[in-house]
DNA sequence: AAGTGTCCTTGACACAGATCAATGACGGAG
DNA sequence: CTCCGTCATTGATCTGTGTCAAGGACACTT
């Protein structure tokens, strides 16, 4: 059941992702083709956007909230393997299947795009195109640095690692100043950050009261989480905590 | 110590990687453009190609061997986030600092390209742009592939992806007739694999050891592999075995 | 032929994280 | 206000993989 909710602004060059997502080089009259060609869907937290293997007809700009991107093996293992952002790409152009599984864990706006005029319009401009490497890229080093994580953190690493990564995509959307204590919303249960992380929810749990009772994080709530400290956090996440200027 | 040897070839129309590689859309007069810009390294096994951090002023194609793109931590711990075989890009366009480093795991031939020029060739010719999109897409999917191996497989089931893919990309290259058996040396020594995978160098020498034991793999040597049955290392793997049609 | 270095194998033991199980907190429906 | 479902926490125990340690196979040097 997709709830037909419609966004608050009107036209693209309203859009809150206007120049972040894959349209962000754009013109004006680019935008005008991209209009006829676009439709608004919206899903509610939970909801599946697509399944695996699921035939698609449309690719999709993220406007506003968090779904993600998982493969599941026959016996039921699954992995999260990206976590889909306000302006992040849904879909790959050239394929009708679905690879992954998408589901919303807020609720969650897209900005769909039939999947044939947009490949045409790919090839006819390259702002498009251009735009999209530079994403794909963006997200490959992501994905490779999430292989980090996965393959060589502890368990509280690991959580500290998504703890900091939350934090600062979140930090970077709402322009928190820089030193100060963070605050933000989980967007996923324990068992989607288990998924994310290799680990099982217990773990994940029994780390999050670890960090909290040391004092690197506060927890109101299950959800809202307060980092004092940020490079605290990223210490323990073990990477470098300087943030790279001053040593 | 660069080995400065040059490749058996002479043009890049004799290249063996001209129609996979990141020139494989190019016509004529684009590959002359190239052919301007270019030149070719060679590197013995062992070595470093290059370092995370490294200033970089090319960007490459693997012309042939192997080579690694790993990520390390302050402390040591390694992980392997790449895997470079013949055709493969290295670099990223419109960055300077190397985010990996690169090692040649086998004797290796690239194709470098210096950076600057191809970058202006990528805006004003899409063949090139176009090409590097799908590549840096499959690779994404790649990456997310190897996700779900480091997050939730157990260290058989990662050694036996492992076999599967480099059995599978040493069939397509040698052409081997589908159903057979297959025979492939490792272009990785135990600690590599261990690093691509995760694991221990130790744990993959036991896991190996317990393919063999099991009639899964026939080992002559340390790195000559024989896979009697494809299909039984591929449900080792924890992937479905059947390869697609006829259920 | 013995010496040396690199890579690999195997064993004994320890421990991080998984598994199994019970209970708690919270929010929506009636 | 109480019931019930979902999500989270915590404890007890088990196990797969890491760690530490010893030795083997092979290639290359002299």
């Amino acid at each position: 059941m997709h709830q037909v909710e419609t966004p608050k602004f009107k036209t693209c060059s309203e859009c809150p992702i206007r120049h972040r997502a894959v349209c962000a080089k754009c013109e004006k009259d680019e935008l005008e083709r991209l209009e006829d060609i676009k439709y608004y869907r919206s899903f509610s937290a939970g909801q599946t956007v697509m399944w695996a293997g699921d035939h698609m007809d449309f690719v999709a700009s993220v406007i506003s909230g968090v779904a993600t991107l998982t493969q599941t093996m026959e016996d039921g293992r699954t992995q999260m393997v990206g976590l889909l952002l306000p302006s992040d790409f849904v879909g790959r152009p050239g394929r009708s299947q679905a690879t992954y599984s998408v589901t919303a864990t807020t609720d969650l706006m897209m900005c769909c795009f039939r999947r044939k005029p947009f490949e045409q319009m790919m090839t006819s401009t390259p702002h498009i195109a251009n735009r999209l490497l530079e994403m794909t890229l963006d997200e490959l080093d992501a994905a490779r640095e999430w292989m980090l994580v996965l393959g060589r953190k502890t368990a509280r690493e690991k959580i500290a690692s998504l703890l900091s990564i939350i934090a600062r995509r979140d930090a970077l959307l709402n322009a928190a100043a820089p030193g100060k204590e963070l605050m933000f919303d989980l967007p996923l249960t324990r068992e989607a950050m288990a998924d994310y992380l290799g680990l099982t929810l217990e773990t994940v749990s029994r780390q999050m009261s670890a960090l909290k009772r040391d004092g690197i994080i506060v927890l109101k709530g299950k959800r809202a989480v307060t980092v004092p400290d940020m490079d605290v956090l990223m210490t323990e996440a073990g990477d470098d905590s300087d943030g790279g200027y001053l040593t």
